[in-house]
DNA sequence: CAAGAATTATGAACCC
DNA sequence: GGGTTCATAATTCTTG
């Protein structure tokens, strides 16, 4: 195991300052990227709802598509559930 | 209300079944970007909990780097809380 | 003489302070039996998931329960895009 | 052969349906009570926004009450911005 | 795996 | 009344 102590810069409290800003600046890249591509995502469901789409039903459609063992699964015990109650 | 009218491919009870696939199709591509892109995230907190970072310390400062404003209020509570117990 | 401001209690800035003490107070009470309320749901949730039941799917089920037609809706609306994409 | 399950009324798939009925009618039951709760204190913000007060600035207000280390939040927000524009 | 934080989704409210 | 922001609800992820 590598210790994380600094060879170069600042030592701060014997934590490696040049591999925490490596780091930081990293994730900070990938959070941005994730920002990019969530706000494609929006844009496409707004896009779709004014082409008449009905953006809730869209987003359950890809989930479903995502799992569909699950979402039968779901389904029948939603089913089992209202029999139950005489639904 | 206007309908989103199918010029290619099936007519499936008003729906353009076309648009429809490539509304789903793009979106479950930027989701598995999406994907993507967290796993690596996740990725680089899991090493640097291995070199010995504190995972919960650095999600905070990226926090705080994101919001600058948030990181005076963190002071201010933590002064709050320190003035509470006569320090 | 005209006077729209309060008489009684002190006058912040042309605001009934007596009123405004009143609405705050009664909101107050108000807000903390929601908040009451809210726990007691969630205690049966907590309840529930302990016996077995899949809180989801109840959560589900009460929606379903609440509005039927627009859940049968919304499902029939699912089932069209899903045959529109050949599932 | 033991049966754990319920011994009134009809048992779906290992469901217990008395017990499935008792949660979902407690649960509906308070999810009146709540949304009554949530009318009562609506009607108190149309009230108090007839009457002249700024129903945003009530709900912040509120809010801080709740949580006084917010309001030192809030004001140092406020220097902050008020600094950044040379204030 | 339970408890809690954080993200995401839905619903309500306000303004134009 | 439509669209955009604000508030709440719900699901997911993380940590102990």
């Amino acid at each position: 195991m590598t210790e994380p102590t600094p060879t170069v810069g600042h030592n701060t409290g014997g934590i490696a300052a040049e591999r925490l800003r490596s780091i930081v600046e990293r994730i900070e890249r990938l959070e941005s990227e994730r920002q990019e591509v969530a706000d494609q995502i929006k844009d496409i469901y707004i896009d779709s709802k004014s082409a008449g789409y009905d953006v809730k039903v869209l987003r359950q459609l890809i989930r479903l598509r995502k799992d569909p063992a699950a979402a039968d699964e779901q389904e029948q015990l939603l089913h089992t559930y209202m029999h139950a109650l005489g639904m």
